[in-house]
DNA sequence: TATAATTGTGGGTAACAGTGGGTAATTATC
DNA sequence: GATAATTACCCACTGTTACCCACAATTATA
C-alpha cells in the first residue's frame, strides 16, 4: 500500500475550512515516518505554494543550511526566506493541520486547495494558480521535457 | 507460464465497472515481482492513456527523479508533472485496481478498455482512441524507421 | 468427457476518510 | 487581572473505499 516512508506522490483536491485547516491525505499520514511523531513542518515554497515537510526531513534540511557561512548577503537572504516561515505542527485526531495566515496569503489559499505529493515534501496550491502555471507560462519546452524524461527512463 | 518478472506483453479487451475498477490480466499479476507485494502505481501516460507500473519499477523512476534539484524551477515543474498523477494501489482479491477519476477523464475511459502490455509497464486505453491513432497510422516516416533500425534488429 | 480450478464481472456491507462545528484551554490585549 | 481572541481537542455526519461473497464462463486436469 504505502511504498516508502517520507515519500509522497499523487494529488488531492481538498478544502480549507473556516479555521484555516487542511486535511493531510490519509496515504501521506501513513507514509510519515514514526520518528516524526505526527509532526510536519509547514513553510513557504519556492513557487507560490506552501511546502510541508516531515519533521525528520526538515531536520536534514536544517543541517544542510548550517553548512552555509552567512558571509554573503544572498546566502543570508536565502536562508532567511526558507526558515522564517517554518512552523512545526502536529496533525489533530482528524488528520488536519493549521496553515498559518501568512502562508495562506502568500499562496493565495481561500477555500479550495490542491495537495500534491512531491517525493520528500507536500505542496499546497490554489488550484487556479497551478492551472495557470501549467496552461500558460510553464517555461518547460518540449526539448526540456524530452531530455528530462530521457534521464528518468519512464 | 511467466516469461520474466515485471515484463508485460500482449493485449486484453476488458471493461471498467460502475465503481471505476479494471481487472489486471492474470498473466500480468503473475509477472509482477513478489517484492512489489501486489502493488502497482497508476499514473498518467505520455499519450492519452493510463500507465500502470509495478511498484518496484516505479521506485526506480522515483530514484531517478530524486537526482533532480528543487532549486531550479524547470526541474520542479517536471517532477511535479510526473508525480502528481501517480497513485500506489494494491489489487483486490479479485485482481482489480481502482482507476482514479482524474485519470479516467484524461484517458476518456468509460465502459470498455484496452489493456496493453508495454514491457516495463501496462497501458490502459479507450479502444476508440487508439484505433483512431493507428488508422491515421501515426506519422512514422521512412526516416523514423531508419533511426529505429539502428537500435533494434527485428 | 467429466470434474476441478481459474478468470473476469457484479454487487452488498462495514470500515474509513474528509468535513463541519461546538467547547475548553491557551494565549494575547487592554 | 479581566476580557477578548486564538488555538487545540472532541464529537458527529456523510460519502467513498476496501473487503468480502457470489456467479458465469473459460481453461486446466484427471
Amino acid at each position: 500500500m504505502v511504498s516508502r516512508t517520507n515519500t509522497f506522490i499523487g494529488e488531492y483536491h481538498y478544502s480549507i475550512d473556516s479555521k484555516g485547516r487542511i486535511n493531510i491525505p490519509a496515504k501521506f499520514r501513513q507514509a510519515l515516518s514514526p520518528d516524526s511523531d505526527g509532526t510536519f513542518v509547514i513553510t513557504r515554497g519556492l513557487d507560490q505554494c506552501v511546502w510541508i515537510y516531515p519533521l525528520e526531513e526538515w531536520e536534514r534540511i536544517e543541517d544542510n543550511l548550517r553548512s552555509f557561512t552567512f558571509l554573503r548577503p544572498k546566502e543570508r537572504d536565502f536562508i532567511r526566506q526558507i526558515v522564517r516561515h517554518a512552523t512545526p505542527t502536529k496533525y489533530d485526531k482528524q488528520g488536519r493541520v493549521m496553515i498559518p495566515a501568512t502562508l495562506q496569503n502568500i499562496a493565495a489559499l481561500d477555500d479550495e486547495v490542491l495537495i500534491i505529493g512531491m517525493l520528500n515534501k507536500i505542496e499546497v496550491w490554489n488550484p487556479n494558480i497551478i492551472d495557470d502555471r501549467y496552461d500558460s507560462f510553464l517555461d518547460l519546452t518540449d526539448e526540456d521535457y524530452e531530455s528530462f524524461a530521457a534521464q528518468i527512463k519512464l
